[in-house]
DNA sequence: TTATTTTTATGCCTGCACAGATTGGTGTCA
DNA sequence: TGACACCAATCTGTGCAGGCATAAAAATAA
């Protein structure tokens, strides 16, 4: 066994919680998953712990695991969105991290602008250069790996950590895109354009170009990828009633 | 003891290490906590799992809990922010906050004008209009109130559950701006226009509208807190290194 | 309705065996 | 002598089994 016991509790639960084969209000007791799963308390009990950390169950006396409902979900953990992409949710997840991206890139550009360490624009003037070159002749997978780079890089740079988190989950949105077969044959010229014009932006400091060029991408790749969650319902969470 | 072991655990160890009293590279050991702790190998086992969820620490056999340090922490980790807010990194997380939700708001009341169920239009005319009412009157904790339900419904009512989620850490920018006395001593005349303006374009499903007006409201906000991360360190993560 | 008892699943504790990583020693070869 | 590969000892988390305590739901009584 090479990864942990208990980790596998985790991801079977978990993906099948997500997947929505144990349903929401469903009610789990410790001893029947010791047997079904034939490991040990002490396995469950820590599965439970990190389960009901992502908010996909509560377990209370005398009544067992819960399973709780996609409200309660965190969706920040990178389990949850990991199930999620590969669940039949995979377009509002999609959607809900397309528009988060929307929202931080043109800001974290602005920011990497101000605040980039010389070495990160240094890299961002490299990747972006391969881009062009790769993308116009047509090599998409070189392509797609840099892209991930170039976009990781701004949210890095940006010296917000709470944007350089969102790196991995916006890299496999930007993985899905070319796996479904939405990008172009080969990059649009203007999209290598921008992206060249963005990490000019950042070289040279200059905070406005690098938002205002970022989100030319950013209204591109919208247009891209939209398709997917066409009708997708919403998730409407009731906001939280703090008194505190 | 009113809340379970385990999580007061985490609780006291999380507390310490985001604090800095237990620093990077520190080595626990399980032994050692149940004794200091005065708790049973499970407890500690299950709190460990915890915060290694986390990012807090990871643990090894034959080496130990190893602390990591915050480039490792999840940043969107309800604890985390908790604990970050009460240390001596509260300025650094207040900004990267404040950075997120400038710009994430204005994104989430577009979407709401387009999205956002009836019932949540209606509650929004409602708060805006007491806002301006105690904001007049010069109520401040009244207002404050307000405006926590105010922007918590507009992330809600975007119908993204990632936006959504961030009602409650931006609830806490909203009290620690008020607690620290960077609200004028009444609630500015345009500021409460501004807020008028978002619901009402959100119940006549003018996204244009509701955009530019919570845009106006987040330079305002940006303008009267960002003095209080003058001059912090910002962190920079290197960028994930995936190869896939 | 309200108070009390019973039921029952989780919370917590402990002893034991195992796995895997570090460390140090041993022997071989250059 | 010194570099390097290999092996054994050791240490610490991981997993297992079973026990008691406790809280909260459910059933019963007042």
């Amino acid at each position: 066994m090479s990864t942990s016991l208990h980790a596998h509790v985790v991801e079977h639960l978990g993906s099948r919680i997500v997947g929505g084969q144990i349903p929401r209000g469903s009610i789990l007791l410790a001893a029947e998953l010791e047997e079904k799963l034939q490991v040990s308390r002490s396995v469950i009990r820590e599965a439970i712990r990190v389960l009901a950390q992502s908010g996909l169950v509560t377990s209370t006396k005398r009544v067992g695991i819960r399973v709780l409902g996609a409200e309660f979900w965190n969706p920040y953990d990178s389990h949850v969105i990991r199930w999620r992409l590969a669940s039949d949710q995979k377009g509002t997840q999609l959607r809900s991290l397309t528009e988060l991206r929307i929202s931080v890139e043109p800001m974290a550009a602005e920011l990497a602008a101000e605040v980039a360490p010389e070495a990160m624009r240094k890299e961002l003037m490299m990747v972006s250069a391969q881009m062009s070159h790769y993308g116009r002749q047509g090599d998409l997978h070189k392509f797609l790996e840099l892209d991930i780079r170039f976009h990781s890089l701004v949210l890095a740079a940006s010296g917000n950590e709470m944007f350089a988190n969102l790196a991995t989950p916006i890299g496999a949105i930007l993985r899905g895109r070319t796996e479904l077969g939405l990008m172009p044959e080969r990059p649009h010229e203007e999209a290598l354009l921008w992206h060249q014009s963005v990490s000019d932006a950042i070289s040279n400091s200059d905070s406005a170009s690098a938002r205002k060029n970022m989100e030319s991408i950013m209204r591109r790749t919208h247009n891209e990828i939209c398709s997917l969650w066409e009708g997708q319902a919403r998730i409407f969470v009731d906001p939280p009633k703090e008194t505190r």
